[in-house]
DNA sequence: CGCATACTTGAACGGTGTTCACAAGGCTGC
DNA sequence: GCAGCCTTGTGAACACCGTTCAAGTATGCG
């Protein structure tokens, strides 16, 4: 017998917009594990049929949390203008905000990387696009290190800082480099930048 | 009506090592989702129950085939000698083997990384030693460019590389660099090695 | 041979994501 | 004002999941 209080067709998308909100609460609180059908529904007082009229299944509702997720991390990027005195220190900056952070939204981050990738024959992954937009971010203040037309060597370069910011945010949240006590993240942040950025100048020279 | 096909002491490590490996092959073949109790159980024509009787739960299993596959990733890096002309030959090639195996392996590589990390209150990570025998790999190649007591700088690099190595593979293994054609992850890892250590020799010489 | 023990067995439990026949409300046209 | 359509919420049901455990059976021992 069902109740059906009935909610008008503009109100979808606010109800769609409190999915993705409630979603990411339970993701950020208790980790991506604890999204349940039934859980959410719950919290959102409504049936789990409604959830499929709403998302064709449930990893539509994580990758839109992805989505908000990224969002937070390019807010946190661009909340104040990286420091201009060097490319050494914005890099800093950046990877300090970055591991901030991730750090402040464990479960959300890990989310992001916890959805299967694309398999073999790659339909478009819908957040792609934002990954983009940071990678521009690194490429800008990348810039003055390179010649105009080594906008290849300027891209490569901002993936493998990129990748090693990543690298070095897994081994940091999987305590994988706590047992020797070896160095924080931001410390291993400081040596990836400052080499990469030396070498690049190095190789400028010769 | 049990039918108890009686199984000697001895050969409940054999039973073990089959779990294992027919675990593993699932994974390799299918993914880690398609690793299931009753799957797995059928696939070794035994009852469900019994998986239980040799192992507290799966993931303990899938750490079991997480430990086989760092041993193949460290035989594939051990395989033959590093070359030895440099020091950017020998990251080279340890990275270009790294990457081998991950593409051959996909799917296990992956189950490494799919296995949630360690909580806050992290309990000893089973093949913990196993990385750290990864790390020492790279820490002996890196070693020349060290000075003696320089033992920490030595190790934050190694973590870096590493780091840096597993982010590429990441990104690669996502498609997340492929949709520019910007370079492949072997371009992106000789980008990595060659200006981590040109950065290092510059920082030497200052 | 009989017995105790150790082990396998598979039904059962409480969960999961997802589907779908159905009912109830809003909207349109008369 | 009201009949009917159509959109949309509903929750029982399905097939699966990891895990448990009472019951039954083969083995080793006395």
């Amino acid at each position: 017998m069902p109740k059906a209080t009935r909610t008008r067709i503009d109100d979808r998308e606010a109800l769609k917009k409190r999915y993705v909100e409630e979603a990411g609460k339970i993701i950020a609180t208790e980790g991506l594990s604890a999204l349940t059908a039934r859980r959410l529904a719950g919290n959102l007082a409504v049936a789990v049929g409604t959830t499929y009229n709403l998302f064709a299944n449930l990893d539509e509702i994580v990758v839109a949390v992805n989505g908000t997720t990224l969002d937070g991390l390019a807010a946190a990027i661009a909340a104040k203008p990286l420091p201009a005195e060097s490319v050494e220190a914005a890099l800093i900056a950046l990877s300090d905000r970055y591991l901030g952070f991730v750090r402040k939204n464990r479960n959300l981050w890990q989310a992001l990387f916890e959805m299967a990738p694309p398999g073999e024959g790659n339909e478009a992954f819908p957040n792609q696009p934002r990954f983009e937009a940071l990678f521009a971010v690194v490429e800008g203040v990348l810039t003055p290190l390179f010649l105009p037309g080594e906008e290849a060597a300027r891209a490569r370069s901002a993936r493998v800082l990129w990748a090693g910011l990543h690298g070095i945010s897994m081994l940091a949240l999987g305590q994988r480099l706590a047992p020797l006590g070896v160095a924080t993240a931001e410390d291993l942040v400081e040596t990836l930048v400052c080499c990469h950025v030396a070498g690049l100048r190095a190789d400028r020279k010769s």
